[in-house]
DNA sequence: CTAATTTTGTAAGGTGGCTAACAAAATGAC
DNA sequence: GTCATTTTGTTAGCCACCTTACAAAATTAG
């Protein structure tokens, strides 16, 4: 999916980003979690029990794609899902003890890619790049919102 | 997926990857393509026929993947897969008249993205955001390749 | 020439993302 | 207090990607 013809800063974003989740799935393969499972218990185990509504917006998926991930780390018994005493349509997500002694022995590939991917940079290059990949993400917001009323 | 404890230069790219992303879909579903088919059919129509096994390189996507992309494809009756007459493993892509059709009237979905999201943005600012993330990106594939052998 | 190996595409199954439609619970209007 | 609306999670269906395993054709070794 890569184009050759566009060589560009819009390309290598997507470089990154998938070289940077390759290194974040190889690094979870072993403990059989997918990079959204991983959020999700570094979520928990960071913070605490959590709505599963405040988690969707914090994890920026849609309700239903967390229904699926949480169905899987429920099904591995890595944390349960109970209703909330105060409002029955809610859940509240919660590490087993199975999921807690899982996360202490599980490595994190945020600091990994960080360590490894911008080691050596300058940090002012850092920040442009940061700056230019977000004012270039709000345009592209702004695009779609006027486009698609 | 966002994650607000280790926000930094690893997300925006991640941010900037899914909006462009976004945009690409809207442009493209009226049309009825996803952003891979409309690539396979940019480059039937720029370079003209190709094996499939070429078009997989180029478009970094596994045999697999390609497979599935070329026979919604070939579904609507954009293109067509023969044998190659040299190598009857090998299969070759062409545009049929209806894609080629299809084609002339589709917009150009990466040039509006490039357009709208660097408009603006100095050049030698997206000069050091393409340096910072080719460079980042190559540690994270030395990573890889090193790390599984 | 035959047998082992490599190359190419496909099939099956999983992940993780989306939308749309739905049911149940909570909230607001009146 | 009842009825309409909003919120929350699930279901079902789609897309694009992956890996593994496979079959068929081509190539290489002997």
């Amino acid at each position: 999916m890569t184009d050759p013809q566009h060589e560009s800063a819009g390309a290598w974003a997507k470089q990154y980003h998938l070289a940077s989740r390759l290194v974040m799935e190889s690094v979870l393969r072993p403990h059989d979690l997918g990079p959204t499972q991983w959020y999700v218990l570094y979520h928990l185990a960071t913070v605490g029990e959590t709505p599963q509504r405040d988690l969707a917006a914090l994890l920026q998926v849609e309700r239903a794609t967390l229904t699926g991930v949480v169905a899987a780390l429920v099904r591995k018994g890595l944390l349960v899902q109970e209703p909330s005493c105060t409002d029955q349509r809610q859940k509240v997500l919660r590490l087993t003890p199975a999921g807690a002694a899982l996360w202490r022995k599980l490595p994190d590939p945020i600091a990994l890619i960080l360590d490894t991917a911008f080691d050596g940079i300058a940090a002012s290059d850092v920040e442009t790049t940061v700056h230019v990949l977000r004012t270039a993400t709000g345009k592209l917001h702004d695009l779609l919102s006027k486009g698609t009323p």
